[in-house]
DNA sequence: GAAACTCCTTAACAAACGCTAAGAAATCCG
DNA sequence: CGGATTTCTTAGCGTTTGTTAAGGAGTTTC
């Protein structure tokens, strides 16, 4: 049994949720590749078959939306440590929606959602770790929606300002942040200039 | 063992992830109430913790946020066959962030969700339940998270008309629709009567 | 049947956003 | 280092939205 600082970074993901043996951990430890991506690199591409996941070893992604008139629309990133891939395309079989692409070199450890899909009939533990995910998941973009639905585009920024995702702030371009955040960049860079002003003279 | 057409409505509904024995079935059954609401009269109450879930038997029911100032904004709505409580109230403990209204007379079977944490642990039938339940409402919500960022409200209330949702736009108040498209009631009549003068006068 | 209530529409004005374009600043990469 | 690329800002204009307010249509209630 490895000490938490000695495991592989995708055995310490799953530990977040539920405990693995060694024997447990074994069979997924087989079905992992190592997969480095350049810079504007895909892992998932758009109108393609996704059949995969990954967990982010280094570096960073972006979840994109091209849309009829090539336009891009960026709606999530992920990090050292998040788990990535298309989880409709892994459980339909059916065509990627959007596309992951590297924003920066970026190392992956990769393995088929079929696997992890027969580990849910044979562990139990497995099956635990999966609901624990989706459940982890569905709170994230509950709370997600609601951000949008509740907040003007200013209060979303000044939000994600103050909330603990300074990752993305620092570590993504400002225009794939605006459409995160459901405005263009012209509009976000308006938004700061506005607090900036506010801030200097807030009378 | 039941016919499909003579189950109750919280096996069947759990028969469309899992098939569950009748032994496996027992435990739940006897754990259920059933609960009547008024119009107006609230299930889950905001502030107030809500350790319950519920199968909607009949009515309707929306979900909503009450701002500092008072005001309310709808985010969802939940009719017959709909599984419905705070998901976030049930997993922490912590009082519910938004409260459950019904819309019209409504009926509920309710059920505690420390019984179904229970039932996670002993049977693993509901294990995978659980799971397959998070999954599917977390493609919903990933969905309608998209389309948020991706349409603009004009072409979400179109999306909504040619959806399957059509019990929303029948059975619920336009007010309430408009914030669940993130947008003012008044806004919402705009885009209509937008939608109307361009359908008859098409150039 | 009249009063009360709920709900939808319309209008007018201010504020914010989308779009296009141009230039400046920062970053990448050979 | 230095050219090329990427990224951010600013400006002007048209469109859409939010806000407030008023009126009307439809329901419910007594």
């Amino acid at each position: 049994m490895y000490y938490l600082t000695h495991m592989h970074p995708l055995r310490a993901y799953i530990h977040r949720f539920v405990p693995l043996t060694d024997a447990e951990w074994a069979p997924l430890a087989a079905g992992l590749s190592v997969r480095q991506l350049r810079r504007k690199q895909d892992f998932v591409t758009q109108a393609q078959p996704a059949p995969e996941l990954a967990l982010v070893i280094s570096g960073a992604c972006r979840l994109f939306y091209t849309g009829a008139d090539g336009e891009e629309r960026t709606t999530y990133f992920f990090f050292e440590n998040h788990l990535l891939g298309s989880y409709q395309s892994c459980l339909t079989g059916q065509p990627s929606q959007f596309s992951i692409q590297a924003l920066a070199p970026t190392e992956l450890v990769t393995f088929p959602y079929a696997l992890l899909r027969r580990l849910f009939d044979e562990y139990p533990v497995y099956e635990r770790f999966g609901r624990l995910l989706a459940e982890y998941h569905l709170l994230g973009t509950d709370a997600r929606l609601t951000e949008l639905l509740l907040l003007s585009p200013e209060q979303r920024y000044q939000a994600l300002l103050r909330s603990h995702k300074t990752k993305i702030l620092e570590r993504v371009p400002q225009q794939y942040v605006a459409s995160y955040l459901g405005v263009t960049p012209v509009s976000l860079s308006r938004i700061r200039a506005r607090l900036l002003a506010d801030d200097a003279e807030p009378m």
